[in-house]
DNA sequence: CCAAAAGTGTTGAAATTACACCCATGG
DNA sequence: CCATGGGTGTAATTTCAACACTTTTGG
């Protein structure tokens, strides 16, 4: 690409994907490119969409070329589309964002919340624009169910909403709460660990994120 | 504009401008340009995003350009970017779409959802979008109270809140749910009309959009 | 028997639903 | 006095919030 002004806008995806890990929130982070003018950064995934790419299309692209993670571990959902002027100083870009939700083993390139200080580009208003979605829909739907894999104990459930709400949360209210929207399935097996009771685990019905009042 | 293929998408806005009229909600439409190959048909305002306007920006300018339309009367927010290859026949087109609740006198150019047949490029979908961002956020926020100019009464603020949501509500149980809220002020007022007894006339307290349970 | 997390119930307050009649006005 | 929409209350049910002790296990 030659350095002369387009007439028009680039068009990128970028991606602000989530993981717990060890009870914190992260993010995927990546370098920005080394001839970049925010040199030393991290920055989101993302990257320009193609004449032959819808967004969605272009942000599967990115996902299996950043390799490590298989798709069907991926939920991910349009966020918002962030357009100012001087978003990135390196030319006219609009930037489509999306959230992600990674339910997958690997760890790697995933960077605590609490120990991010700044990124690339508007990377930082993207994640923030992120991680409030994320915490207004956990209220609302069951889109928390996309950041587990594996069976889990209600322990483990009740954590999670209390790292991304950033509040505690009564375990008998919880657990009541829960029970009471019939959205999981107990399994036959239990979590034992160390010298304490063993934990009955449980998992999701339903694969698809359904809207009801999960905490309130 | 030449007819060669640019190497890349361009940008667009659309808006999805919707406001009530005789208790129809209505949409605001215009024809598309004589020479489209989407002749005859109607579309939501909208435009290119220059290289020096945010979409905000270019909303905007929109908004003023299709004239009639004081900015103060019209509310808006980002609803969903639209970045299909086809949504466009004319080329590759992304459009950054946004929600708009207008509470102006004017009536020209809005018309009647239930007569909507088709409309160009990928427009029905875009207003579907939006229609269901309204349906959805009414029941938690006060969005509502960017559908009106003037006072109101409860009867026309509730006949608002069925229309959007299609269903009937409890007169008592509404009145009750409103007051609790503490969202409106009583002004001196009464509307007089016909033969009936005249209703006390209400206005919301503050502009801004609130969030907490509505209805439920 | 000790430490650690698992698991379990009750009560009072608040919110929600369902439901029907009288009021004020103009013609 | 009649037609029209305006305006009001109560009881039953459900939901929510606050709160503490017993159980199971491994070491």
């Amino acid at each position: 690409m030659k350095e002369e002004k387009l007439p028009f806008a680039l068009i990128a995806i970028d991606l602000c994907l989530l993981k717990i890990i060890n009870n914190e929130l992260c993010v995927f982070l990546t370098d920005v490119n080394k001839d970049s003018l925010y040199q030393g950064l991290k920055c989101l995934p993302g990257g320009l969409v193609r004449l032959d790419e819808s967004a969605e299309d272009t942000l599967k692209r990115i996902i299996v070329q950043k390799g490590l993670l298989k798709m069907d571990k991926i939920y991910t959902e349009q966020l918002y589309t962030f357009s100012d002027i001087k978003r990135d100083k390196r030319g006219r870009v609009v930037s489509c964002a999306f959230l992600g939700l990674y339910s997958g083993l690997s760890e790697e390139g995933f960077i605590p919340i609490g120990k991010i200080k700044k990124l690339a580009y508007d990377h930082s208003l993207i994640l923030k624009t992120g991680l409030e979605r994320l915490k207004t829909k956990i209220e609302y739907t069951t889109i928390i169910k996309k950041l587990f894999s594996n069976n889990f104990t209600f322990s483990e459930l009740q954590k999670v909403y209390e790292i991304i709400l950033g509040k505690e949360i009564d375990k008998r209210n919880f657990r009541k709460k829960i029970d009471s929207l019939n959205i999981l399935e107990e399994t036959k097996d239990k979590r034992k660990e160390g010298r304490m009771r063993p934990a009955s685990l449980y998992k999701f019905k339903t694969k698809n994120i359904e809207t009801l009042n999960i905490l309130g």
